[in-house]
DNA sequence: AGTAATTTTTAGCAAATTTTAAGGAACAGT
DNA sequence: ACTGTTCCTTAAAATTTGCTAAAAATTACT
């Protein structure tokens, strides 16, 4: 899951980009309006953590011209404000949630997960047949015993089963999974399923992830 | 959560009444001493909040009243005076905790929430394999021999205790144990494990504290 | 104030993860 | 069967992350 951080303090943009890294999201980060505008407007992202009073156009702006753009996902602000006015404008931009600084990192951590799940209505555990994936824990479990997963590899694992049933093409998994300083002619996906694939699958069965040549993986179910 | 609040001050009655309903707590008001003591001692309640100086009998003879029935559910104090004098007269009388007025209304809620904790809170020994933590004396025991701990390294261990078999990422550990809320770069975490690991692992075997790269630490039991 | 204990920072090293690269295998189309 | 493409697999390079010891800073104690 991708995720854009707007805010211009670099102090508190880095500190949310390693703490939702450590939850296995792919961050990238903005310091101003335009730049954050001109990057959402030009990726994918899951979410997007706007601040309110940044350089350049304001967060609200940039909420507004963001759902111009007919862009539905989710946008949380982050505000130092707690007037139920300015409230009111930010959820009239557009805005799904706000939150007040400062605010301790689990809250913000749980506003994204319910932004994420009613998105796709899904709980924090993920299965897929025997194979279950704690968010929370950030554990993952086969028929209840623990495979170890590496970042990478959990935030792969965990794109392929919310999107279960669905092909996904390698440009979605880059853009999902991998931050934006990344080159899309790469194999890193290859390399990665391979992991996967040695770590999960049964002996003797064919692969829970499926190639579709010359399109990408799918992980689906009987 | 069933709070009494004993003060004459409609005023401040009523504010502190409203606030802790929003906060779902069940609040009853008495606005003197006797009718305080009297609601206090045929009613079950989870804490009362006492002003020092109400008409009839003072707070602090209801207290000491309220105790000698042998009822031990917490007892903060609201009051205006602040000499060491008496506070000590407060804490002897039974009480604690105190809080001086004027206060913010978060604050009042903050000791509230710390009372309600350790009392209803689970034991205060929390105990992970062969390690014994008594949150009292703050003593750390290890098959019954006990462990020197400083502050940090006490709370750290606290901490990764009552959240054991979850992963602790390095972002809650240094919200939680340091308050540490915008500050990324620092590997205080590392040497604290350090700490923990060479005071008390066992020789030959793995760590207790076992870390997951990229995340944060865990205590799990088999 | 001076000393000891605790906490935090720093830095070099070690280890694990992530990425790149390359040769070979599988596949589709001819 | 030949050819080009796509994917798999492995190995090694590059990078990141964590470990550890020791110095520096802070706090507590005498």
């Amino acid at each position: 899951m991708r995720i854009l951080v707007v805010e211009d303090e670099t102090g508190i943009a880095n500190f949310i980009k390693d703490g939702l890294e450590e939850e296995s999201f792919a961050v990238d980060t903005a310091p101003d309006g335009n730049s954050g505008l001109q990057i959402a407007l030009t990726n994918e992202y899951d979410l997007i953590l706007l601040d309110w009073m940044i350089p350049g156009i304001s967060g609200i702006e940039v909420c507004r011209k963001i759902r111009k753009s007919d862009i539905l996902i989710p946008i949380i602000f982050l505000t130092a404000k707690d007037t139920v006015q300015d409230t009111v404008f930010g959820l009239e931009a557009g805005a799904n949630d706000y939150i007040k600084k400062p605010f301790e990192f689990e809250e913000l951590l749980a506003r994204i997960r319910v932004q994420l799940r009613t998105k796709e209505g899904e709980q924090s555990i993920l299965t897929f047949e025997d194979i279950k994936l704690d968010l929370n824990t950030h554990q993952v479990f086969k028929d209840s015993t623990e495979i170890a997963l590496t970042q990478k590899e959990f935030a792969l694992l965990e794109f392929l089963i919310r999107n279960k049933n669905k092909v996904c093409t390698r440009t979605r998994i880059i853009e999902h999974v991998w931050d934006i300083h990344f080159d899309a002619d790469t194999s890193v996906i290859d390399v990665y399923v391979n992991f996967l694939r040695k770590k999960i699958d049964s002996k003797n069965k064919k692969s829970f992830i499926q190639t579709i040549r010359g399109v990408g993986y799918i992980i689906k179910e009987e």
